[in-house]
RNA sequence: CGGGGCAUAGCGCAGUUUGGUAGCGCACCUGGCUUGGGACCAGGGGGUCGCAGGUUCAAGUCCUGCUGCUCCGACCA
C-alpha cells in the first residue's frame, strides 16, 4: 500500500471525548471515527485490524469443526416472547417496527434465533454434536457507552452455539471452545487470563470469562499467586474468617449521636472496625434484602441476587426501608420485622463469627454493643455475601492472592437446556424419545479485542501492534521523496517484500521525515525500514523494531530476508 | 434513569460576564523553499455559532423549550 493513497487522517490533537488510550490512539491514528454515541466507522487501517482478528478467529473456529453461518441482524419479536426475554432483556435492546406494526429488534445476541433455526431440522442424536458460529455486528443499547470500542452500542462479535445430546457432550464441546479461545488470544498476542465467572442472567451453569489484563479494564479479577485459581470477583467466594473468641457479654443499647456510618461509629466508640457489623439493604425485584457483613467488608451484590433470585438488584430506597421499619445507618436484625416473602435477612458467616460486636439498634441515634450474632441474630439466612479482598487468601489453596483489572474479551458458557426448553427445541435420542438440546454459547468481542490489544501494547508515541494483528507488518520510509535514488531503493524493497508475502506500506508522501516517523510510531507498524542518504551511498537500510526499539543497519540485499527473520522472531516471542 | 459539564471551521479552543462587522492554533488548497523526528515564507478556501421559538433597532452572547454529546453511579463481548 502506498501511504499517499491511504485514507488515514491522523490527528495532531486528541479529541476531548476520548478517555482511554485505546480510544485516543484509534482516533488519532485515523483508524476509527465516531458517528453517534457508541457507534463507529472503521477506516481502512481499523478495518484491516478487525479483519485480521476475524481471520484468526475464523481459522481457529473452523479448526474445531465449527461451521460458519450468517444469521440476520434483525430478529422478529415473537421468538423473544417465546423465550421470555423480550421484556427481560428490556431497555438493552434496540427495537423497531415494520410498516405493519410488527415488532423486531436488532440482535444483541442470537440464542433465540439459532435455537428456533435448528429446532425443526436438527432432529436426531445422530446429527450431533453440532457447533455453529457467525461473525457480525451486535447491537446493545448500553446505558452508558464509553471508552470507545471497549463499550460500544454496535460492535463485532463472534458468537458460537453448540448442541449436544447430554451434559457430558456439552462439557466436551465447552472444552474444545475453551481451548480454541486460548489459541485465538495467544495468536492475537494478548496477555489474558481465563477466569471463573458468574453465569448471570443468560442462565446456565459453568462459565469462564477471558480477561485481557489491563488497568483500563472494567472488571475486577482475583487470581492466586500459587495455584491456577482465577475468578471474577463476583464469582469468588472468600473463606470465612475466624474471629477472636470471647466470653459473651450482655446485649446493651448505647446512644451514638450522628453515627450513621461505620467510620463515625469506630471513631466515636474507639473500637476496631472488625468489631462492627454493617447492614446494607438491597431491593431485589421488590424484595428487600438486609445484608449483614463485617464493617470493613463489601457486599457482593451478585451473590445476593443469586441467593434471592430476581432480575434486578439495586440499593433499597429510604421509602422501602421505612416500610419495613428500618433506617439506613441504624439497621440490624435485632428487633427487626420477621422475614417473609418480601423481606430476607442475610448474614455473612464472618460477621456471624464476631463476639461482642456493635451493630444498629433499629432506633435513630442508637446502636447495640456486645452483639454476638450467633446468639442475637434471629431469623437470618447465613450465606457468604461479601466480596473477596486483597487481604483474603486463595479459596482453593490458601496462598496469597492478587487483584487485577481485566477487559472481558470473550466468554464461554454452558447453557444447558434453558433455551431449548423454553423454545421447545428437541431431538430424538437412541430410544426415540424427545429431549431438549443441551446447549453452550461462546462469544468473542472482536472489536473489543482490538481495543484491549492497544490498552496492553502502547507507549507515549502510539500503538505497538502484536505482529499478527498489525494493519501492516512493515512500513518503508524514504526520508526524501525528491531523491530518486532513495525512492528507487525504497520501491525495490517494497516490491521484494510484497513478493515475499509480507504486508508492506510505502510512505511515499511528500512529507518531512519527522512527520513520517511520528505517524509510523503512532500507527504502530511492528517493523520500520528507513531509507536515507546513506542508503544510496553505502547500500544499506535501517531496520527498527517498534516493540523493542532495537535498530540495525543491514545491506539492501539482505533486508528482505532479515525482515522475514524478525517477523518470525516477533511471532514466536509475542513481541 | 438520577446527578454535573459541554455544544462556535475537519480537530483543539477563545469570544457569552457587560448584546453592536465571526476569531486563534493545527489541519486543508496554491506557490516558493526545505527533507533523519510533527520546518519556514507568502497567498487562499471553509462556520445559517446544535435545533426551534421568544425579547431587542440589533442575539454566538439574554429568556423558554427541544436535541445531541460527555463525565460520575447499577450492565456486558
Amino acid at each position: 500500500m502506498l501511504a499517499s493513497k491511504l485514507y488515514c487522517p491522523t490527528l495532531r490533537e486528541i479529541p476531548a471525548e476520548a478517555e482511554v488510550v485505546s480510544h485516543q490512539y484509534m482516533l488519532k491514528a485515523g483508524m476509527i471515527r465516531k458517528n453517534a454515541g457508541g457507534v463507529y466507522t472503521f477506516l481502512p487501517l481499523g478495518r484491516r485490524i478487525v479483519r485480521k482478528i476475524e481471520a484468526i478467529v475464523r481459522e481457529e473456529m473452523d479448526a474445531t469443526g465449527a461451521q460458519e453461518i450468517m444469521m440476520p441482524i434483525m430478529q422478529p419479536a415473537e421468538i423473544w416472547h417465546e423465550s421470555g426475554r423480550w421484556s427481560a432483556y428490556g431497555a438493552e435492546m434496540f427495537k423497531l417496527q415494520d410498516r405493519h406494526g410488527n415488532d423486531y429488534c436488532l440482535g444483541p445476541t442470537h440464542e433465540e434465533l439459532i435455537t428456533t433455526l435448528v429446532r425443526n431440522e436438527l432432529r436426531s442424536y445422530k446429527q450431533m454434536p453440532l457447533t455453529l458460529y457467525q461473525m457480525q455486528n451486535k447491537y446493545r443499547d448500553e446505558i452508558r457507552p464509553r471508552f470507545g470500542l471497549m463499550r460500544s452500542r454496535e460492535f463485532v462479535m463472534k458468537d458460537a452455539y453448540s448442541f449436544d445430546i447430554d451434559e457430558e457432550g456439552l462439557h466436551h464441546s465447552y472444552q474444545i471452545m475453551y481451548d480454541a479461545y486460548s489459541r485465538i488470544f495467544d495468536r492475537c498476542g494478548l496477555n489474558y487470563k481465563p477466569v471463573l465467572a458468574d453465569s448471570g442472567q443468560i442462565g446456565g451453569s459453568r462459565t469462564h470469562e477471558f480477561m485481557a489484563l489491563a488497568d483500563a479494564g472494567e472488571a475486577d479479577v482475583v487470581s492466586c499467586s500459587v495455584c491456577d485459581f482465577a475468578a471474577n470477583v463476583e464469582k469468588a467466594v472468600p473463606l470465612t474468617l475466624n474471629m477472636p473468641v470471647e466470653s459473651l457479654k450482655d446485649l446493651e443499647i448505647i446512644e451514638t449521636p450522628n453515627c450513621s456510618t461505620i467510620d463515625d461509629l469506630t471513631r466515636f466508640l474507639e473500637i476496631p472496625i472488625e468489631k462492627t457489623i454493617k447492614a446494607v439493604a438491597f431491593d431485589v425485584d421488590g424484595k428487600l434484602a438486609l445484608c449483614m457483613i463485617r464493617g470493613d467488608h463489601e457486599v457482593n451484590d451478585v451473590a445476593v441476587q443469586n441467593l434471592v433470585g430476581g432480575n434486578t438488584i439495586e440499593p433499597a430506597s429510604p421509602e422501602v426501608l421505612a416500610a419495613h421499619g428500618l433506617e439506613a445507618g441504624y439497621m440490624s436484625p435485632i428487633h427487626a420485622a420477621s422475614p417473609d416473602d418480601n423481606f430476607i435477612i442475610i448474614v455473612d458467616p464472618t460477621a456471624m463469627n464476631i463476639y461482642n460486636g456493635v451493630t444498629g439498634a433499629n432506633k435513630h441515634g442508637y446502636h447495640y454493643k456486645n452483639v454476638t450474632p450467633s446468639r442475637d441474630f434471629k431469623n437470618s439466612t447465613v450465606a457468604t455475601i461479601r466480596l473477596i479482598m486483597e487481604s483474603d487468601v486463595c479459596p482453593v489453596c490458601g496462598a496469597p492472592i492478587h487483584m487485577v483489572q481485566g477487559i472481558e474479551v470473550g466468554q464461554v458458557f454452558e447453557l444447558g437446556t434453558k433455551y431449548s426448553t423454553s423454545l421447545q427445541a428437541t431431538f430424538l435420542d437412541q430410544n426415540g424419545k424427545a429431549k431438549p438440546y443441551v446447549m453452550g454459547c461462546y462469544g468473542i468481542g472482536v472489536t473489543r479485542t482490538m481495543a484491549a490489544a492497544i490498552e496492553q501494547y502502547h507507549d507515549e508515541k502510539g500503538i505497538i501492534w502484536p505482529v499478527n494483528i498489525a494493519p501492516y507488518e512493515v512500513a518503508i520510509l524514504p526520508v526524501s521523496t525528491k531523491d530518486e535514488k532513495m525512492m528507487n531503493i525504497a520501491g525495490t524493497l517494497y516490491t521484494d517484500l510484497q513478493a515475499a508475502g509480507i504486508e508492506t506500506l510505502l510512505d511515499d508522501r511528500n512529507e518531512r521525515a519527522g512527520v513520517k516517523f511520528n505517524d509510523a510510531d503512532l500507527i504502530g507498524y511492528p517493523i520500520r525500514i528507513t531509507v536515507g542518504k546513506k542508503s544510496a551511498a553505502e547500500k544499506t537500510v535501517e531496520i527498527k523494531i517498534r516493540s523493542t526499539g532495537e535498530v540495525e543497519i543491514v545491506s539492501i540485499k539482505q533486508a528482505a530476508d532479515r525482515v522475514r527473520d524478525i517477523l518470525k522472531f516477533l511471532r514466536e516471542n509475542k513481541k
